[in-house]
DNA sequence: CCAAAAGTGTTCTTCATACACCCATGC
DNA sequence: GCATGGGTGTATGAAGAACACTTTTGG
């Protein structure tokens, strides 16, 4: 969705065509909270907004390959740091003022993810808690495809291994737990969800070492198994 | 994914453009038999092979508005004969011989859809059992398309109430066991199914008349209730 | 009467929940 | 020792699986 340098000849009515973008909604955990990397647009359309990274799929290029880049290019992230999923493609076409715009979006996932460097042609780029975003109006319809992407993070969770991309190669199982307690917004019994989670076969893997205590007891440190899908799942509903 | 008239100058290499498209799994039960609605292609490429009907995006039109257009064209269909849902967006390069052209899957599935009447730049028209379908090599990556789709039809009929849109206005606890049982190969037992179709929130709403008896006891008729989700939800897994 | 499909009851087991309790560390 | 977080035990209840059994139709 980024501005290419030349739109001041937005409609151009010759030989509309319909461009291919991107969108990327990074999320990663901070300090607890879900947060959500955000570029400030330096360009018209929706100047000095705020808006989800993205740009247009080149030629010959492939879709995750276009997200890829668009990670390096706005966000500095490496392919090896993120898990990276479609989530929908939208193509009203009153979503971008600068013609018919279908874009793809992708949701990113990382582990501790650093603050991003400036790229080119964004103002300023920055991670939000989602708490923070609730005051924010951010550029196009970004605000509603974020709102699906996280749904989707969020709904995935209950019946994924999908958490573990939020957390580093190690982890324990309270850091595990932190992670759906962010992205949930509530809290969950510690004990229960520890038997769950080291019980569900495919979900974790247990390591021979311990973490630094924290405080109490020292917690195993457990990797991610090879499972994918949490069977039986483990839903959020409840009450 | 059908051809447009004019395709001989497939590779202009001046300004090579992405084209965008919508590919439609439609799917509806056919003598019990979860079965998906294909063309024969009439024109190059893949002239003769069996695709998902499809067709290009036009300028300022809407991604659902395509998908319903080809419906209408392709299939026949009415916008309210059926459910429609994005899939996924397929965009790898050389899936298309004609150009990069990045596709949106939508997924189509309604209650006993009537035999396609053929459309234009078509050769044939008709549904196939998935069982048939065994033997058949679809045209560009369709194999895959229609792969991704039955998988996400037999999932969401896990945790939502989809299958309802399987079925008529009105209908039996034992059709919409049906359902179930064609969409993911196996049978169930139709006791607990009763009892959990029944006493699940939103699902179905009771109605006082009964379906006419087919060899035993008749069934009363239910309808869809206003409930998207269902919990807890109905597993496929067990064994 | 019998056959067949609809629908209910019953038993067993699995699993989520709530919460008590013990374990292992730092201070 | 105490505080803190890690991890286990246990009782209760909800719900799935298997299957016996009753109900209501047609022949």
């Amino acid at each position: 969705m980024q501005a290419s340098a030349s739109e001041s000849t937005a409609s151009d009515s010759t030989a509309p065509e319909i461009r291919v973008a991107v969108d990327l909604i990074v999320l990663t955990l901070r300090d607890g909270a879900l947060s959500v990397l955000l570029i400030q647009r330096e360009d018209e359309p929706h100047r000095g907004a705020w808006a989800l990274p993205g740009g247009f799929v080149r030629h010959g290029e492939d879709l995750d390959g276009a997200a890829y880049r668009v990670l390096a290019d706005e966000a500095s992230l490496g392919s090896g740091a993120v898990h990276l999923e479609q989530v929908r493609t939208f193509g009203t076409p009153g979503r971008d003022p600068r013609g018919h715009v279908v874009s793809v979006a992708f949701m990113a996932l990382g582990a501790d993810l650093p603050d991003p460097e400036r790229g080119e042609d964004v103002a300023d780029a920055r991670w939000w808690s989602l708490a923070d975003l609730a005051d924010v109006t951010l550029a196009f319809d970004h605000a509603a495809v974020l709102e699906v992407a996280i749904e989707r993070a969020r709904s995935k969770l209950e019946y994924t291994t999908l958490a573990v991309t939020f957390l580093p190669g190690e982890f324990t199982v309270s850091q595990l737990r932190g992670v759906y307690e962010s992205v949930w917004g509530r809290p969950l019994d510690a004990g229960n969800f520890h038997r769950k989670a080291t019980r569900t076969e495919g979900f974790l893997v247990e390591l021979d070492r311990h973490a630094a205590p924290t405080g109490g007891r020292p917690a195993r440190l457990y990797r991610a198994g090879t499972g994918t899908r949490l069977v039986p799942p483990l839903l959020r509903i409840s009450e």
